[in-house]
DNA sequence: CCCTGATTCGC
DNA sequence: GCGAATCAGG
């Protein structure tokens, strides 16, 4: 069947691992002799366990132990104590009184969530749209719905198509400006 | 319910 | 060392 972890599979795995490949997909690539189980517990034993962007930013809370199934042979006795450890969350205490009215539109950019963008508020999008950072401007919006700055990054009217050199130089600048 | 990675622990 | 079971979360 599957000869275990040979030097080629290991291989193949931290490659595909490091290209970004989720456990389930290199599971499938490496034959389905293993399952994604099987690869996630060999990239921890590989000890590359962070990725560059995982799905999921991993767990926070934290978890004590888990007993696995099955006490084989558990009497009758041992009433078992209720214990239940548990990380106390410190409860950051939401906002002395409720969110204040989203009118109040921030001048700096990237401070407005999807819930606090209003209608007149600057939509450009400010970060990975995966993350859970992401923001938009949220500045006045002049111009259609992105403040003047962005506007300018918006709407762009045309590249000037410059025969022979790089058209895209300008365009990949300034957005790279914004990003 | 699908998926993701993380962790524990019997083997 | 291996990986199933289980977990927490998107």
């Amino acid at each position: 069947m599957n000869p275990g972890w040979t030097e080629d599979r290991v291989g193949a795995l931290k490659k595909l691992w490091l290209e970004g490949q989720s456990a389930s997909q290199i599971a499938k690539a490496l034959g389905g002799g293993v399952t994604r189980n099987a690869v996630i517990g060999k990239v921890h034993r590989l000890g590359l366990s962070g990725r560059a962007a995982p799905s999921q930013p991993a767990r926070t809370t934290f978890r004590p132990a888990r007993p696995r199934a099955a006490a084989p042979a558990a009497p009758v006795q041992a009433p078992s104590a209720p214990r239940r450890i548990e990380a106390v969350a410190p409860r950051p205490v939401a906002a002395a009184s409720q969110t204040p009215t989203p009118a109040a539109a921030p001048e700096l950019p990237g401070t407005a969530t999807v819930l606090t963008l209003g209608a007149h508020m600057c939509k450009w999008p400010i970060g990975d749209p995966s993350t859970s950072d992401f923001s938009f401007c949220g500045r006045r919006a002049s111009e259609g719905v992105y403040c003047v700055e962005h506007a300018r990054v918006a709407y762009q009217p045309q590249v000037r198509k410059s025969a022979g050199k790089d058209a895209s130089s300008d365009l990949a600048r300034s957005l790279r400006r914004y990003i």
